[in-house]
RNA sequence: GCCGGAGUAACUCAGUGGCAGAGUAGCUGUUUCGUAAACAGCAAGUCGUGGGUUCGAGUCCCACCUCCGGCUCCA
C-alpha cells in the first residue's frame, strides 16, 4: 500500500477521533503531506500539546476497530445535507470542479448522478468530502507507526484574511523502524541548527536589547563574512562590473517615484520624519529596503551611449526591510540584511546575454561554496505590479529563454515575482529540509520607466535601457546561515576563520611553534594568508584536541620534541583524525 | 501580524506557594602535559519586564518584550 495512502487514511482517523473527544468540531481539510499528515480543525476549546497523546490513543482505538472506508458517491444536495453543520466543507462543496473535469475521474455511468457527482468516504461514524484514495480498512495501519508532533494555526485555505483553524500535524510510515528512524534524523539535523552552530562556533548573536532580526557578528563571524564577499566581489570585478557605494537612507519621494511606498509599504521601516529636529528639515527620508534608486542615480549622471552598456554596479548593499515579528528566523530572515547585489544596464539586444551570463556566474560561485543541489524557479507577475502586462509577458520570455539556453530544469512560481519584474530564484534546503530562496536574478522594464533611465542608440536616438537586479549569493546573512547547516559547521578550508590550530605539547615548544606559525602565515593560500593560531593556555594536549575537534577546526598540528628535531609536524585532520608526522614544508606545500 | 509553546548564572538545564541550585564555561592556584574533558578553590542571579493575588511568588493571575514550532509573507 502507498504511504500516501496511509497518511491521508491516518488524517481522516485523526478527524474521527477529534469528533469524539471533541463533539461539535467544524472540519477543514486534512492531506497527506512529506513525512505524514494534518487536519485543520475549528475546536469550541483550545487543545494542547498535552492533549495528543489522549488523541493519539483514541486514533489507536479506532484503528483496532478494523474500520473500513467506504467510498459513496452522492449528488450535491445530498452532500450539502450531510455536511449541514459544517460550514468549511459546505464552502468548498460549492467550489467543486465542473462536471466535465469529475467525469473524467470515476467511471460512474447514471446521468442523474455524473450530473454533480460528489464523492464522500465513510469511516465508522466519520464521514468527510473526499476524493480518495484511502486504504479497504483501517487494518493495513500499522498503529506503532504513526505519531502526531505539534499543534500549529493555520489560516482556512492559507489567507491571512480568514480564521485560523488549529492544525494538528502527525508523522507516519508503514514501519516502527522508519518512524524511528525519522525522529532520530530530526535530532540529527538539530545539531545542524545554524542557530546552534552559530553559538557553539562564536559567529553571531541576536540580542533582545538591540532588536530582533538585528546580527552582531562576532569576530569569527565577521570575518567568514568577510571573505565571502570577498570572493564574491572578486569575481564581479573579474566578470565587467564597478564597484558602486551608496547611502543607507534617501528622501522618502524617492520611493515615491520607484513604487515602493504604493507596492513595498508593507516590508518598508516608517519614514524619518526630519522635520522633528529642526523646520528648515523638510522632506522626510527612508531607510533603503533596496538598491536600485541609488544605482539608477549613478547611471543617469550621464547621458550613456549604446557603446557604453551593458553597464554592472555592484555593491555590498545593506538593506533594512520590517519583517513581520513572527516571521524572522536566524540568520535566514532577518531584518538587516547586506546582499551583494548589483544592477545590469542593458539594451534589448543584450538582455538574453546578459541573463545566460549571469546564470553562469551563479552556477559557478555556487559550485565553488560546494552546494550540488539547487532548485531553480521562475517566479512571475504578481499581484501587486507596476506597468503593463505585455511587458511583464515579455521579461517572462527573456528569462525563460536564458533557462532554456542553459537546459536548466526549473519549476514555475506563478505569482512570485517582484513588484517590478519577474525573476529567476535558486533555492537551497537547510538542515530541516526547508527551501531558502537565495540567488534571484530579475528583469526590469519597469524602474527605468518610472526613473527616465535612458541610453542614446546607433541612430542617435534616446531608447529606454532595461535594467536585471541580482544578487547571486542573495543575502550574506541567509547564505551564511544556509552554508553553516549544509556543513554542519565544518566549513571547507578556505572559508574556515581559524584554519589551523598549532598546539605546543609542552611550554619548551613554544618556541617552536611560533616559528611553524611564521612559516604558515608566510605562505599564501588560494584566498589569502593562512589563519593560524598557536595554542599555547596552560591545558593539556587532550583538552587542546577536544576544543578544536568542537570548534570544527581544518588541521590541528600538535609540536613537541620529534617535530622539533625533525622539523615537522603531527597532523590532526578533521574528520580524518591523525593522519601522522609530516616535514613542515611538504605540510605548507600541501596546503597552500 | 495570527495560532500554540517557552523564558531561572555566559551556556545547557533542575527547581509547582516557604533559604536560588547542578554541570559546563570563567577566574585564581597547583600541574608542563603526545591526539576528544588534569586537580583544587573562588566568583557568578533584577528567576525576561511591569503590575496584581498572597503573611509569603521563580512557582498563581494580567499586560508587554523576546525566543521556538507552524500559518501568512519573503533575500
Amino acid at each position: 500500500m502507498k504511504i500516501e495512502t496511509i497518511r491521508h487514511s491516518l488524517a481522516h482517523i485523526l478527524a474521527a477521533a477529534v469528533q469524539e473527544l471533541y463533539p461539535g468540531t467544524k472540519f477543514g481539510i486534512g492531506p497527506a503531506i512529506e513525512n505524514g499528515f494534518y487536519y485543520d480543525f475549528d475546536l469550541s476549546k483550545s487543545v494542547a500539546p498535552e492533549d495528543l497523546p489522549k488523541i493519539e490513543k483514541k486514533m489507536k482505538e479506532i484503528i483496532r476497530q478494523n474500520i473500513v472506508f467506504k467510498k459513496k458517491i452522492i449528488t450535491k444536495s445530498e452532500a450539502k445535507k450531510i455536511f449541514k453543520n459544517q460550514p468549511y466543507k459546505l464552502e468548498l462543496l460549492t467550489e467543486l470542479p465542473q462536471e466535465a473535469k469529475v467525469k473524467k475521474r470515476t467511471k460512474f455511468s447514471s446521468p442523474s448522478l455524473a450530473k454533480q457527482p460528489i464523492f464522500v468516504y465513510e469511516s465508522g461514524k466519520f464521514i468527510d468530502l473526499c476524493l480518495g484514495p484511502h486504504l479497504k480498512s483501517t487494518k493495513e495501519i500499522n498503529p506503532d507507526a504513526f505519531k502526531l508532533t505539534k499543534i500549529a494555526g493555520a489560516y482556512w485555505r492559507g489567507s491571512e484574511k480568514n480564521l485560523m483553524l488549529t492544525r494538528i500535524y502527525g508523522i507516519a510510515f508503514q514501519t516502527k523502524k522508519e518512524l524511528q528512524n525519522h525522529f532520530s534524523k530530526e535530532a540529527e539535523a538539530e545539531k545542524r541548527d545554524h542557530r546552534i552552530l552559530g553559538q557553539k562556533l562564536d559567529l553571531f548573536h541576536i540580542d533582545e536589547n538591540i532588536g530582533p532580526g538585528l546580527i552582531l557578528w562576532h569576530p569569527k563571524g565577521a570575518l567568514l563574512k568577510k571573505i565571502i564577499m570577498d570572493y564574491a566581489l572578486d569575481e564581479y570585478l573579474k566578470n565587467g562590473y564597478q564597484l558602486v557605494d551608496t547611502p543607507h537612507i534617501a528622501k522618502l519621494n524617492l520611493w515615491k517615484v520607484s513604487g515602493h511606498t504604493d507596492f513595498y509599504k508593507e516590508n518598508m521601516m516608517p519614514p524619518i520624519h526630519m522635520a522633528e529636529i529642526g523646520k528648515e528639515e523638510k522632506d522626510d527620508y527612508q531607510i533603503k529596503p533596496m538598491n536600485c534608486p541609488f544605482h539608477i542615480a549613478i547611471y543617469k549622471t550621464k547621458i550613456r551611449s549604446y557603446k557604453n552598456l551593458p553597464l554592472r554596479y555592484t555593491e555590498m548593499g545593506t538593506v533594512y526591510r520590517y519583517e513581520k515579528s513572527g516571521t524572522l528566523h536566524g540568520l535566514v530572515r532577518v531584518r538587516q540584511i547586506s546582499q551583494d547585489d548589483a544592477h545590469i544596464f542593458c539594451t534589448p539586444e543584450q538582455l538574453s546575454d546578459e541573463l545566460v551570463s549571469a546564470l553562469k556566474l551563479t552556477f559557478k560561485i555556487l559550485k565553488t561554496f560546494g552546494f550540488k543541489e539547487l532548485n531553480v524557479y521562475l517566479s512571475t507577475q504578481p499581484e501587486k505590479y507596476v506597468g503593463n502586462p505585455k511587458i511583464w509577458k515579455k521579461a517572462e520570455n527573456s528569462l525563460r529563454y536564458a533557462l532554456e539556453k542553459l537546459n536548466l530544469k526549473y519549476e514555475v512560481d506563478r505569482g512570485g515575482g517582484a513588484f517590478y519584474g519577474p525573476k529567476i530564484d535558486i533555492k537551497i534546503k537547510d538542515a530541516l529540509e526547508r527551501e531558502w530562496q537565495c540567488t534571484t536574478i530579475q528583469v526590469d522594464f519597469n524602474l527605468p520607466e518610472r526613473f527616465d533611465v535612458n541610453y542614446i542608440n546607433k541612430k542617435g536616438e534616446k531608447q529606454r535601457s532595461i535594467m536585471i537586479h541580482r544578487a547571486l549569493l542573495g543575502s550574506l546573512e541567509r547564505f551564511i546561515g544556509v552554508l553553516l547547516e549544509y556543513y554542519s559547521g565544518a566549513l571547507p578550508f578556505w572559508l574556515s576563520s581559524e584554519q589551523i590550530w598549532i598546539i605546543p605539547v609542552g611550554s619548551k615548544h613554544e618556541k617552536y611553534a611560533r616559528e611553524v606559525s611564521k612559516k604558515i602565515s608566510e605562505i599564501s593560500g588560494k584566498f589569502g594568508q593562512i589563519r593560524n593560531v598557536i595554542k599555547d593556555e596552560n591545558e593539556t594536549v587532550s583538552r587542546k584536541i577536544r576544543e578544536g575537534e568542537i570548534q570544527k577546526i581544518p588541521y590541528l598540528l600538535v609540536v613537541g620534541d620529534k617535530e622539533l628535531e625533525t622539523k615537522s609536524v603531527r597532523i590532526r585532520k578533521r574528520g580524518e583524525g591523525d593522519i601522522g608526522l609530516m616535514k613542515l614544508n611538504k605540510f605548507l606545500a600541501k596546503i597552500k
